[in-house]
DNA sequence: CCTACCGATCGGTAGG
DNA sequence: CCTACCGATCGGTAGG
């Protein structure tokens, strides 16, 4: 077994505090999932608060960058919605930990940098408001909708995916896309 | 003040665990939320673990007893679906605590108790897929859709509720479960 | 309901 | 990366 480096051991910190949550997983037990003892960790990180700001932020990042390149495809509003939703479902399904500790964990940072955390959810929101309300305006989608509170069910179905989604099952990541889109656009009548 | 009865304690607990976290809750924390000594605490409860079951539970039957209420209401299904969604916000909104702690802090739960949790929300989503699967039957609803994600879409939402909503906004309760009910109705186009 | 206290565990440091 | 250790805090108990 080689050394380990920095980014192994924010990964399984990621991990762990994901399964377990942040305040119920010791720098101990950190360490043992690294076949290290505790106080070893602290030769690559300061401290256990770092971590956290560490993975959340990963979880952040993930979501900006894929919000990004999502919205900057050329298209219709509703063309700009779906690469939306199958962004951020690509992101849930390929940094499950992250963005797990990034949804559950952020509660335990320090004030600063949990204040990024809700600037950086607050833009990602942004950019799912900007495409309703675009569609409403171009007739793509209702023109009556209301970009605030239905953007907010669009991430809350997006959002709660980590919860209860298994790549096991029969759903692949193709099909969840393609029903959350039909359901945000349809509904179910 | 006068004493505290078990049930003010139970209460607080709800209270601190909603915030603060179960595992970053400590007895002395709580005693003083209280105007107690940690320690006198024992004299009310069993201990930590046993406050935890307590307010889950609460949460638990708060949905429990409001779906079977909603469920026997006679009426369409499209009906009963509206009243499920009513009722879901308004022990959201009535009981936050409670319902925060039952949503977010049931994985701190030992084995035994985390499994009637579990057991709970299956039998509570099991009663959104049936209104599901009875309006797609009779008309009400799309013939193709499907109970098991669509139930699940409209729960998320419901769930995500405790996470962004404030009474004091422009939006009332009345005006939540409609846009709700009409979102998973209809969605945005 | 309080005082006094227990053993265990925590995050973290010193020194190698 | 380890050993040895620190002060602080934890859940909980004894005895009143």
């Amino acid at each position: 077994m080689t050394r380990r480096s920095r980014n192994d051991v924010v990964a399984a910190a990621g991990r762990l505090f994901a399964q377990r949550g942040y305040h119920n997983t010791s720098m101990r037990e950190l360490g043992r999932e690294l076949g290290l003892e505790g106080s070893s960790l602290y030769s690559h990180v300061d401290g256990k608060q770092q971590l956290l700001v560490e993975v959340v932020g990963r979880g952040a990042d993930f979501f900006q960058d894929a919000a990004q390149a999502a919205v900057a495809t050329d298209g219709s509003a509703a063309q700009r919605l779906e690469a939306l939703i199958r962004a951020h479902i690509s992101v849930v399904l390929d940094y499950r930990d992250e963005v797990r500790t990034f949804l559950n964990e952020a509660y335990a940072l320090d004030e600063q940098h949990r204040a990024l955390v809700i600037e950086s959810r607050d833009r990602y929101e942004a950019a799912f408001r900007s495409v309703l309300k675009e569609g409403a305006a171009d007739g793509s989608f209702r023109a009556d909708l209301d970009p605030v509170t239905d953007s907010i069910f669009v991430l809350s179905i997006l959002n709660a995916i980590e919860r209860w989604y298994r790549a096991e099952g029969t759903v692949d990541r193709e099909q969840l896309a393609s029903r959350v889109y039909q359901f945000s656009l349809e509904g179910i009548s």
